[in-house]
DNA sequence: GAGGTTTTGTAGCGGTTGCTACAGACCTTG
DNA sequence: CAAGGTCTGTAGCAACCGCTACAAAACCTC
């Protein structure tokens, strides 16, 4: 073990770090054989081409992800819906999260291009993050499940203008969205 | 005027149609230069280097997005906050409009990993896209600016969703935010 | 230790990338 | 017609792309 052996499974971390740091657009061969320790070489042997190197490796993304949400689990439900969107967004704006949501929308775009892989990580991505928000809801929330999909849509549309220079428009939507039929005003 | 003459005007265009078909990925500038009926070395000439080109390319983009709403303005207004949406939803979600749909995301991506021409194309576009939405509001909207504001949070959130495979999702999020407090049932 | 399979290094192929050097064509101005 | 700038075609550079041929290690089994 002096030498640390190089299998899919020890690959794909250090690969997920390079492709997070320096996006998906830029992940040829060489850069991420070196970051991984190895030769592009090696890694068509170990994954075949490319395209399922990428596919696999964003499978692994998914999976981490939903071991870190899987993480946050614990903590007690959130008293209202504002609260739950108040959370994931102070979370998805923490400067640790950058490079994922960086990476995130490369996904989207890829999955929008139909790229092999994609889709099918992005899917499992939401899937996961649904869940989680559906146990997040309050419990007394009268439609636990319809509001976890409302407040999907809200926090990842408002992610979106964030990214774009517009976080000042995703706060005025949030702001109407849910203090609508609220108590406090301004 | 036997041979079309190649300005950054009359090349702009061209390209465009070849970046919304083809995506922003593989523009390279050769493909480019052929969709454009030039040469590389003419892209190279009338834009400096490729990183302005894609810039101008964008903003070009962004102003062909901004001539189509402005088209499509003149229609009557809708009488509800569904109304206006399920026409939005519906414009996007029409096949003609999916390859604008998958550049758009490109553009967000390229955004978020700052891109130069990126997040500036992606700005003017979302801030073309709520003005226009202000002017759709219904006539006796309590509060117009922060609904359109909503709106466009909801809307892009729905699309996000739809492209990454979530239609379903977003379409229960829609209908739990936008019947939450409405008249009508299912 | 022989034989066979699995893993790895070296070298390179044909193609594409952004960009440039050079020269010739063109068009305008004197 | 000459001079001088604007425009464009040809050729090519150095770097990189995904991938492969070949051979040598390393390993495991008998």
């Amino acid at each position: 073990m002096s030498k640390a052996q190089l299998t899919r499974e020890t690959l794909l971390p250090m690969m997920a770090a390079h492709v997070l740091a320096q996006g998906l657009g830029g992940a040829s061969l060489r850069p991420l054989a070196k970051a991984a320790g190895t030769s592009d070489r090696m890694l068509i042997y170990h994954f075949g081409n490319k395209e399922r190197l990428i596919a696999d490796l964003l499978e692994y993304v998914a999976q981490v992800y939903s071991e870190r949400l899987d993480a946050g689990m614990g903590q007690e439900r959130a008293l209202t819906r504002q609260e739950v969107v108040a959370r994931v967004m102070a979370q998805a704006g923490d400067p640790a999260m950058r490079p994922f949501m960086a990476l995130w929308w490369e996904i989207v775009a890829g999955a929008a291009r139909g790229v092999s892989g994609h889709r099918e990580a992005a899917e499992a991505m939401m899937a996961r993050l649904l869940e989680w928000l559906e146990g997040q809801m309050p419990a007394d929330d009268p439609d636990p499940a319809g509001g976890a999909r409302y407040l999907l849509t809200l926090i990842e549309g408002s992610l979106m203008l964030g990214t774009v220079g517009h976080a000042r428009t995703a706060r005025a939507g949030l702001h109407a969205a849910l203090l609508a039929g609220g108590a406090e005003g301004d």
